[in-house]
DNA sequence: TGAGTCACG
DNA sequence: ACGTACGTGACTCAG
């Protein structure tokens, strides 16, 4: 019999603070629950025991068996996203068949200690799983220790037997009590003799055995005079410590160890808790089968004699032409470098394709007669396939995924799986049966998601979010696809004669680096310079980072009287920055025609903003001369102008609105400069005082206010002392009096509603705010401020987008949307057509949104990027 | 794969 | 006493 005994609140812990915070979409942290698991797993594979129980400790009113009043008493609660983890880790354990051992009064220590040792009598071999060392004592005969630890996610656990103990601190592990007993433990509130560390008890015990050894030779030569004060003032404080150290191995636990022998793990009720914590990948490590063919099914069957069931078909094209006459369609499509490769089809049949299906392609065409009928999960996919083979379709009816994006922004996985956990999802069921696993599985999802869609599409009538979806993101998928079908042309050649200068430049900078640092290093590795720097040529090291000394612009550009080697570095820096990632990564990116097309991403940040990859074209440079001649290499083609038309202080306008503050309102109205215009309220004077200085901490001021401001970032990032930035800061909250309110209002709303929201209804939990972690909890009120400001924003040029791309079809025009940047759109235009669409662009970015301030955007036209800027 | 750095709004 | 503004993505190094 070979039993693992488990220290449950320890290896919680470590592993709440070794996996980073995870939530489900409602906010219920799981990070430790599911380190728990993963160690426990790991567990049970390297050493297969016969049984496990898990010991938790369980608060006692009082410690009877303890002598020391205070025992504990102090020990910091735990913080409350961890506690809210310790019910549903007991229930998963029970679900799965172990037994929990907890005992009034007594410590999880403790209930090892009694397991461990009636093991011992046995000859039964016990390990105890732990994160800490205090059942070190423990260990010896048949009990060894696991010892949990956590490293970069990965967990391990390091084998504690006798001979380690031996090894490490030269005494048998029963002396480890001796040892605290005088070192005493300040997590466990033993005090341990004043002033003895660990080095003194150590070698205290390993020279006299025991603590009795250590009091009959007191008098020994070997203790130093300091040390035998500290020993006889405490000595009464070093015995009842000793009571204390030492674990009880006589707990009244009520089990012997062969009760402990798991029982059946209820499959489906575990199913449903993990489920319900979003644990998708727990679930697949024990194989569990959703219930779903099951239970909830079954259920119905039972309910309805009648159950719907359908036909299923697989590659018959036939029965897909035919399907398309249902009242409503779900479809599930897969593409491989925009190729469609599968097709699963649900109507009032059900018909499976894949590529072995030489109609598989006219099919997924087809299916865009049926737009405004049709469910399908990623529908910008299938349209950007649609547009590249000259199809429009007007509208879809439904796409669970960008509906799942609303209700659970923070999510990065809408994979059919992640969607349909933690909803009451049901299954239609249909005939036959498929053989094959992979036709099977998309048969169980296709048949399913129109129970999915119901689910979602309720939530969000609940969550008024209804009209963001049909109104905003649906059509701004098609937008999307239209702008990565059509990409955005580029002048290859010249951005190849710019890397050829950036090239002779950056050789030259290494050069002179290498003369000047005495020899040749990594200059990209920041390990590297960062020894050069401040090993070599003895440079002040201002910030540290875990790995080693911080070489970042702003620590280099403190250095720069310092040593002529820094103005080099910082301009390598730049030329390589430029290089590697704009002229070889969008030269790598380049497609046969001379444009690019960047994939843009609905369903990623965390305030509704879009975001670009593949390449990103949301990043490329332009806040430095050098930067900005990037911009010349993204041109309209023969014939065509690049229309640019960018939002004027969008955020700031935003927060004038949302706050309603007369103040800003009518700063905004007056039509001066807004930061100008700051500056003369905030430091109450007339506009014709206001130096570039005031203007430019006034802009600093405004930009800080949108993040949720402090006044040391202000500080650092305006040059003043805090002091000085915690004036400008009141001085613009007692000017905006509106705004003042308005991050208070924010704040008070994330709190009670556990998410804020944007004035278009999109919603952003906030777990942070309900963690007891002070910077976590800085951090959610942050939030709360500034994600109703950009949220907002991000719904404006959204509307704006769909509006524009809408009109230029409407007035029947050859313009096209192209690239959107937050805050600015970009349309390629035929000659003839670009006063025109610069007009257009104009108008219906302004009119997005009816604010109490007007909502400007500044339109220009340009043969390229920079041109059009 | 994570950390460090830096490009943008 | 702490750690320091919101939101992204790409490249490079090093374990």
């Amino acid at each position: 019999m070979k039993l693992l005994a488990v220290d449950s609140n320890s290896i919680l812990n470590r592993a709440f603070y070794g996996v980073r915070p995870l939530t489900t979409r409602e906010g219920q942290f799981t990070n430790g629950i599911y380190g728990f698991l993963n160690i426990l797993f790991k567990l049970i594979e390297e050493t297969s025991p016969d049984a496990v129980a898990f010991a938790f400790d369980l608060k006692a009113p009082t410690f009877r068996h303890k002598l020391y009043s205070g025992y504990k008493a102090q020990r910091k609660g735990m913080p409350e996203e961890l506690a809210q983890q310790l019910q549903p880790l007991k229930d998963l354990l029970v679900l799965m068949g172990y037994p929990l051992i907890m005992v009034e009064g007594y410590e999880a220590d403790d209930i090892l200690g009694t397991l461990a040792e009636s093991c011992r009598q046995k000859g039964d071999e016990c390990i105890i799983a732990t994160g800490d060392r205090d059942s070190f004592q423990l260990v010896g005969d048949t009990v060894t220790v696991r010892l949990a630890f956590t490293r970069g996610g990965q967990s391990g656990a390091e084998i504690i037997d006798e001979a380690v103990i031996k090894e490490r601190y030269g005494i048998l592990p029963k002396q480890l009590i001796d040892v605290k007993s005088l070192m005493g433990d300040s997590s466990d509130n033993i005090p341990g003799v004043a002033g003895i560390g660990e080095k003194t008890a150590l070698s205290l015990i390993q020279n006299f055995g025991s603590l009795d050894g250590v009091y009959e030779n007191i008098d020994d030569a070997a203790i130093k005079k300091g040390v035998r004060e500290k020993l006889l003032k405490d000595k009464e404080m070093a015995y009842q410590s000793r009571v204390l150290a030492e674990i009880n191995c006589d707990s009244p636990i009520g089990v012997t160890p062969e009760q402990l022998l798991p029982k059946d793990a209820d499959n489906n009720a575990l199913y449903h808790l993990l489920d319900k914590l979003e644990l998708r990948s727990i679930i697949s490590r024990l194989k569990l089968q959703p219930p779903a063919h099951g239970e909830v099914a079954a259920e119905q069957t039972e309910q309805q004699c009648e159950a719907p069931c359908v036909n299923a078909y697989y590659n018959d094209a036939a029965a897909a032409e035919k399907l398309l006459q249902s009242d409503a369609v779900a479809a599930m499509l897969t593409f491989e470098n925009d190729v469609p490769k599968s097709a699963a089809l649900m109507g009032e049949s059900l018909v499976l394709l894949d590529e072995s299906c030489a109609e598989l392609c006219e099919i997924v065409k087809a299916l865009a007669q049926i737009g405004e009928k049709l469910t399908v999960p990623n529908s910008k996919d299938w349209m950007r396939y649609l547009y590249k083979n000259g199809i429009e379709v007007e509208k879809i009816a439904f796409d669970p995924v960008l509906a799942g994006y609303l209700l659970s922004p923070l999510s990065t996985d809408y994979s059919f799986d992640s969607l349909c956990s933690g909803r009451e999802v049901s299954q239609i069921k249909y005939q036959p049966e498929f053989e094959d696993e992979k036709l099977r599985a998309m048969a169980d999802e296709i048949s399913c998601l129109p129970s999915l869609a119901d689910c979602l599409k309720k939530e969000l009538v609940e969550k008024e979010m209804d009209k963001l979806l049909y109104e905003i993101e649906q059509p701004l998928a098609k937008v999307l696809a239209s702008i990565e079908t059509i990409g955005f042309e580029l002048d290859a050649d010249g951005l190849r004669a710019f890397g050829d200068e950036l090239d002779a430049e950056i050789a030259e900078l290494t050069g002179r680096i290498y003369f000047l640092a005495g020899g040749e290093f990594n200059i990209n590795s920041p390990k590297q310079l960062g020894e050069v720097l401040f090993e070599r040529l003895g440079l002040p090291a201002k910030k540290k980072t875990k790995s080693g000394y911080s070489t970042n612009a702003e620590v280099l550009d403190s250095l720069r009287n310092k040593h002529p080697i820094i103005e080099d570095i910082l301009t390598y820096r730049k030329l390589a920055k430029l290089k590697s990632t704009y002229v070889e990564g969008l030269l790598a990116q380049l497609d046969d025609d001379g444009r690019v097309r960047s994939i843009f991403r609905q369903t990623e940040t965390r305030t509704g903003r879009i975001s670009s990859t593949e390449p990103n074209l949301q990043n490329i440079p332009v806040r430095t001369a050098l930067g900005s001649r990037m911009r010349r290499f993204f041109k309209a083609p023969e014939g065509f102008k690049l229309v640019d038309a960018d939002y004027s202080q969008i955020e700031l306008r935003v927060l004038a609105h949302i706050a309603n503050d007369t103040a800003m309102i009518e700063a905004f109205q007056s039509g001066e400069d807004i930061h100008t215009k700051t500056a003369a309220q905030v430091f109450d004077m007339p506009e014709a005082f206001v130096t570039p200085q005031m203007r430019s901490s006034a802009k600093a001021v405004n930009f800080g206010i949108v993040y949720g401001i402090g006044a040391f970032s202000l500080s650092q990032d305006i040059g003043v002392s805090v002091a000085e930035a915690d004036r400008y800061i009141k001085n613009y909250l007692a000017t905006y009096k509106g705004v003042a309110q308005y991050m208070q209002d924010s704040i008070e709303f994330g709190k009670e509603h556990g998410y804020v929201k944007t004035l278009f209804g999109r919603r952003r939990p906030l777990p942070e705010l309900a963690t007891g972690n002070r910077i976590t909890k800085a951090f959610g009120e942050r939030v709360a401020m500034n994600t109703p400001i950009q949220g907002t924003a991000a719904d404006i040029i959204k509307l704006a987008m769909v509006k524009v791309f809408e009109r230029l079809k409407k007035e029947g025009m050859r313009s096209r949307l192209i690239l959107q940047v937050h805050d600015e759109l970009i349309v390629e235009a035929p000659a003839d057509e670009a006063e025109k669409a610069a007009e257009i662009l104009k108008q219906e970015m302004e009119n997005a949104a009816d604010f109490s301030v007007t909502l400007t955007a500044d339109a220009n036209i340009g043969d390229n990027w920079l041109d059009a800027k």
